[in-house]
RNA sequence: GUGGGCGUAGCUCAGCUGGUAGAGCACUCGGUUGUGGUCCGAGAUGUCGCGGGUUCGAGCCCCGUCGCUCACCCCA
């Protein structure tokens, strides 16, 4: 018996048709990217994993227990990425980024990895959009990306989501803020795990699904309550920039990020028509990462946007992903000497730039027309033996049905006006 | 790592209290001479996830195993 492969457990992964789909969306997310001004990035996606300890935080889950982390043949540890940031930040330091003009504003797309669970939305390898702005510490930018993530959003049509602001503070707030909350927490009824839990990151608790935890929750010192004077009057700003971009936003006094590195403005966009994995795109601001990762101590400020989950929530709102591009032509030969033609005239026109596909083998034209329906292409033509002598060729449009004459060295330009 | 649900044609699934398998979609061909989208007809396809057990007989019952899935956790 042949051995049967299948896809490693948990990754995300696209054939015909829906890659097509997959793909709207991912180039929708970039296009917003790049229409702000963001400038590719492109990154391995494997890094030395002690980029990711210290980037992402020595006790966060997805260090502790998510990355998939092995050994090369030098004796390295590397570990496929499992977020975007800490890479780019890499990247900008070791080409010397920081030390040019500010800000740096760059995209990236690809691959992650997670060694979760999988479930509903959450896979093991997914696929994130983001953009980095590095080096500026102005309210301004800040709405600039949060604005950039909610038109990629928008751009594909979808409605049924919130985003959710908040602000970190500054070092001194928090710690201020983890003083007082350690203490409340220390008073309350919990389980062993919960309190484990509690110590590594007493926000967490924020965050617990269960009721009992929530309840005593409801008086817990809130981080916003302590922010410094400089925090609040950023993170305001923010607010009024919002405001008057037209972004609707809820302030989230409860939130809680995964990743160490954020500070200040901190930002979540969650779908409403998902399952438990329901945010599909967050970030917010990391004023000591580069520093912290030895480059230059510069301020900064991203999102990673989730492709998959926004495909999906894209389907619950029923959208309709219109594929990218659409073919030119579908061509048909009959005979063969036709074939040969045909081939030709195919290969010409690919070569001019134009968008074509054909019939191959000996199908019956019936089957052939068929498959040039399906195809979606704008003309179809057939070219039999009557056409070899003439010179001139049918063709048609496939939405009106309508056929017109056209001669072979007219082609190419005749596609290209219609 | 912890729970729940499910594994039958490429896909979505049906199969009553056990008697060796079906539907829709998709696919291929056709409805006479070289033109698709609707309609009609015909056809192909499954070791019913795998292994064992009970039984005269198992897709249906029992055990194991693998896989998928949803949720906890965590997050995109």
């Amino acid at each position: 018996m042949v051995m049967k492969f299948q896809a490693p457990k948990g990754v995300s992964e696209y054939a015909p048709p829906r890659s097509l789909h997959f793909e709207v969306v991912r180039e929708s997310l970039i296009s917003a990217a790049v229409q702000a001004g963001y400038l590719l990035m492109e990154l391995p996606v494997f890094e030395d994993t002690e980029l990711f300890a210290r980037g992402v935080g020595e006790t966060t889950d997805v260090v502790t227990k998510e990355m998939y982390t092995f050994e090369d043949r030098g004796g390295r540890s590397i570990t496929l990425r499992p977020e975007g940031t800490a890479g780019v930040m890499r990247a900008v330091i070791e080409h010397g980024l920081d030390r040019g003009q500010l800000p740096v504003k760059v995209w990236y797309s690809g691959a992650f990895f997670r060694a979760e669970r999988p479930q509903a939305g959450r896979y093991r390898q997914f696929y994130q959009v983001g953009i980095e702005a590095i080096g500026l510490n102005d309210p301004e930018i800040d709405a600039e990306v949060i604005a950039t993530a909610d038109r990629s959003l928008k751009k594909l049509g979808l409605k049924d989501y919130r985003l959710e602001i908040t602000s970190l503070g500054d070092s001194q707030s928090r710690k201020a803020h983890r003083v007082d909350l350690d203490k409340f927490i220390a008073g309350l009824d919990l389980d062993e795990a919960t309190r484990t839990k509690a110590q590594v990151n007493p926000l967490r608790l924020f965050d617990d699904k269960r009721e009992s935890v929530q309840k005593q929750m409801e008086n817990a010192p809130l981080l916003l309550n302590y922010l410094s004077e400089e925090s609040t009057a950023h993170f305001n700003a923010v607010q009024s920039l919002l405001q008057s971009f037209g972004i609707d936003f809820l302030i989230n006094k409860r939130m809680v990020r995964g990743l160490d590195y954020y500070t200040g403005t901190t930002f979540e966009f969650i779908h409403e028509k998902l399952g438990a994995q329901s945010g599909i795109g967050g970030g917010g601001r990391y004023d000591g990462l580069m520093k912290q990762l030895g480059g230059a101590d510069l301020s900064g400020i991203g999102y990673g946007m989730g492709v998959d989950r926004i495909l999906l929530a894209c389907q619950s709102e029923e959208i309709e992903l219109a594929p990218l591009g659409k073919l030119d032509l579908f061509a048909i030969a009959l005979g063969e000497e036709a074939k040969l033609k045909v081939a030709q005239i195919v290969n010409q026109l690919r070569n001019a730039g134009l968008t074509v596909d054909m019939a191959y083998g000996d199908r019956a034209l019936k089957s052939a027309m068929k498959m040039a329906d399906k195809s979606g292409a704008k003309f179809s033509l057939v070219l039999g033996a009557d056409e070899l002598q003439m010179e001139s060729i049918a063709v048609k449009n496939m939405d009106s049905g309508e056929s017109q004459s056209v001669t072979i060295s007219s082609l190419e330009e005749f596609l290209r006006d219609s």
